[in-house]
DNA sequence: CGGAAAGTAGACTATCCAGTCTACTCTCTG
DNA sequence: CAGAGAGTAGACTGGATAGTCTACTTTCCG
């Protein structure tokens, strides 16, 4: 009852899978075939799962939406722990997936608002918070400069990710992950936002 | 001679203004009779003056290709002249024809490589490289920490633009130009860069 | 005037696509 | 074995679209 049975039932599974992986490859504007067939499965069975093409792509959205959850627990040096948020964060942005799935929500958000604002708020500005939770901790104890930390965190994740995107996006470069970078933008912030003399 | 031959004249140029704001507004997918109509022409003069969608697609990228030209003199203060460049860089980024036009590149990337990179190369990577050459300037005089220009320059563009493109993109949302946002930028900025004790 | 150049309206072809429907097959279970 | 549940292949509808073609009109200029 294995191999076959499988086939039966997690065709759904295998539905969301492909959708994910095609609609962040070539956009929304991909045909209903192309998903059915990279999941090796009728196209009635895809209707079968799904309502309508606007569905499934919201599930696959939905799916995907995760925040960038990471240790920031702060007993530890500011430094080590911002380094690790910020290797996570690159990582997780610009990869491949991340960039594409980036494109995709850009590129359909007027057509899915409702969608779009999900995506951000529960993806880049869920690990802002986050991170702005952190630093204002930080800030509290003497360890960073006392600033906003909204817009300190803001800052961070500017310079963590804004240029290496573009270059992903529209350049379509690839090697993108220097570890050495993530230390470079962090010691910048650092600078920054390091405790210092004068502050109201 | 003037209203009647206008409108046979000058029908290229109102294609290509249609074109662009059709194209950005509505990306790629729009169609050849939406253009037409915009512009007030018969489908067949678009034709008569492109060759294809795609070739129209190109021209309106090309010609709307223009990178941030901003006074970055040098003589006068660093600060006052970064904060003209970084007011002057979100208004053309943040603005709704630039958030418009970044949307369309990027969905569109893949189908147009290197319409794509030209776009990245003369616009982003183009106002990138002058604004490294101003701040190695200033670095050499002294006004500035001594440290890798193009990496500074990376930092100062992403802080100015990276989260609120975020949120013209995703969150739809339009108040993003409060000058007061270009002032924190730019003094956080100075802080990380302001010359200090230790450089190599 | 008369012809060339440019524009216009709209029919037409060929393609593609979302979504429906039907008739069939497979597999598991009672 | 028999029937239910799920999957499959493929025809079909209705609509949209890029690009071509034709027949007509307007404008300009010699």
């Amino acid at each position: 009852m294995s191999t076959i049975s499988e086939t039966h039932h997690d065709a759904r599974q295998r539905l969301l899978e492909a959708a994910c992986e095609v609609f962040r490859n070539e956009g929304y504007q991909v045909s209903i075939d192309r998903i059915a067939q990279r999941a090796q499965v009728a196209r009635q069975t895809l209707y079968n799962h799904f309502p309508s093409k606007e569905a499934l792509f919201a599930e696959v959205v939905h799916q995907g939406i995760q925040s960038v959850l990471v240790t920031l627990d702060g007993d530890s040096d500011v430094r080590a722990t911002l380094l690790a948020f910020g290797n996570a964060y690159r990582e997780k942005l610009l990869s491949p997936q991340g960039l594409a799935l980036f494109r995709t929500m850009a590129a359909e958000a007027p057509r899915f608002p409702d969608l779009a604002r999900q995506f951000f708020q529960q993806g880049p500005l869920a690990a802002r918070k986050r991170l702005a939770a952190y630093l204002a901790r930080a800030m509290e104890r003497g360890a960073l400069r006392r600033d906003d930390p909204d817009f300190a965190a803001e800052m961070l994740t500017a310079m963590l990710a804004d240029t290496d995107r573009l270059r992903g996006l529209l350049n379509h470069q690839t090697d993108l992950l220097k570890p050495a970078k993530t230390a470079q933008v962090v010691d910048c912030f650092l600078r920054a936002f390091a405790p210092g003399k004068d502050m109201q």
